[in-house]
DNA sequence: AGGGGAACCCGTACGC
DNA sequence: TGCGTACGGGTTCCCC
């Protein structure tokens, strides 16, 4: 099968796409569609699209260039550049405009080269036929995800109000201190509170409080110094191993190389209530007190 | 201001 | 067996 058959990113099982599994599916897409150029755009199923209807959707992407799919946070940027409206005396009237996916939990963007399978078409919310026939689709099952097109002032302005990116080396441990430790929320509450830091969802948040061995319920500003540094440096290490394993669970999923996201070998908190804790063998507590979400920390190694 | 709660959506699990 | 209903999940928006 030409790799331009196969999917490069399906549904998680569990958890939604984080920071990882988004860093992945974006260089996957990324390595495959940079430079394409969009010659038709279908919109199947117009509520997932966000700051744009469908007419105007389709009018500004509908010959565009991809020039790059990156990722931030937990959304996929699809950088564009598009024939902005009406051209002045046949000046050149190219401008920039970014394709915001959020796939939340069900979302995922396809590569394919041939028409879908049935399974897979019931679900396509919106195509784009690339100029040399294949398609980049987004599907998505229950649609909480969303898709938003944004001038380069609007992106602008969306992404700075998000917080820094854990893996940026211009992110130094004081300043990591400093924005944990001012928040009165739980640790594991304000590690996932994308204004301040992005990216990390629910698998990743209690996966590095493990590491750090800090209890999730911990109000966050009774952090140390020390303790938020051992929590960056965690929460860098299980970030960076995961984009490595090319994420966590996903069903179905195959990369360019025929390899599941495999990460999910190597948790030791998420989905692990009442089995052993690997550092020293208690049982671990699984609990919705926190946050309404599943948390799942060792009571005698995280303190 | 910052925090709480509803809305968004539908497959899955569960009750009768 | 079949139908109905509750639930989950992150983000946004509204309200207090």
């Amino acid at each position: 099968m030409p790799l331009s058959e196969m999917p490069l990113s399906e549904m998680p099982q569990s958890g939604m796409p984080e920071l990882p599994e988004t860093e992945t599916i974006a260089r996957d897409l990324d390595a495959e569609v940079r430079g394409a150029v969009v010659s038709q755009v279908e919109v199947q199923r117009a509520d997932v699209l966000r700051e744009a209807t469908a007419a105007e959707f389709i009018a500004s992407v509908t010959h565009a260039t991809i020039t790059r799919v990156w990722r931030r946070a937990k959304l996929v940027v699809i950088d564009l550049l598009t024939r902005g409206g009406v051209a002045q005396e046949g000046a050149r009237n190219e401008r920039v405009q970014h394709l915001v996916v959020q796939p939340r939990f069900t979302g995922g963007l396809l590569i394919a080269g041939e028409p879908l399978a049935a399974t897979d078409a019931a679900y396509v919310c919106m195509s784009c036929t690339l100029a040399d026939g294949r398609h980049l689709h987004y599907k998505d099952v229950r649609r909480l995800g969303t898709v938003a097109l944004m001038t380069a002032e609007r992106f602008e302005a969306y992404q700075s109000a998000l917080g820094p990116e854990p893996l940026d080396a211009r992110l130094t441990d004081p300043m990591f201190s400093g924005l944990i430790r001012a928040s009165k929320q739980p640790v594991k509450v304000a590690l996932m509170d994308q204004k301040r830091l992005a990216g990390v969802g629910n698998i990743y948040a209690n996966e590095a409080l493990w590491h750090a061995g800090i209890d999730p319920s911990r109000e966050a500003r009774s952090l140390s110094d020390t303790e938020a540094t051992t929590l960056l440096l965690k929460l860098r290490e299980v970030l960076t191993a995961s984009i490595a394993a090319r994420g966590t669970s996903f069903r179905d999923y195959r990369d360019a190389r025929g390899e599941r996201g495999r990460f999910v070998e190597q948790l030791v908190a998420y989905g692990r209530a009442g089995l052993a804790c690997v550092r020293c063998e208690r049982r671990l507590v699984g609990t919705h007190a926190i946050d309404g979400r599943g948390t799942v920390f060792c009571a005698t190694c995280q303190r």
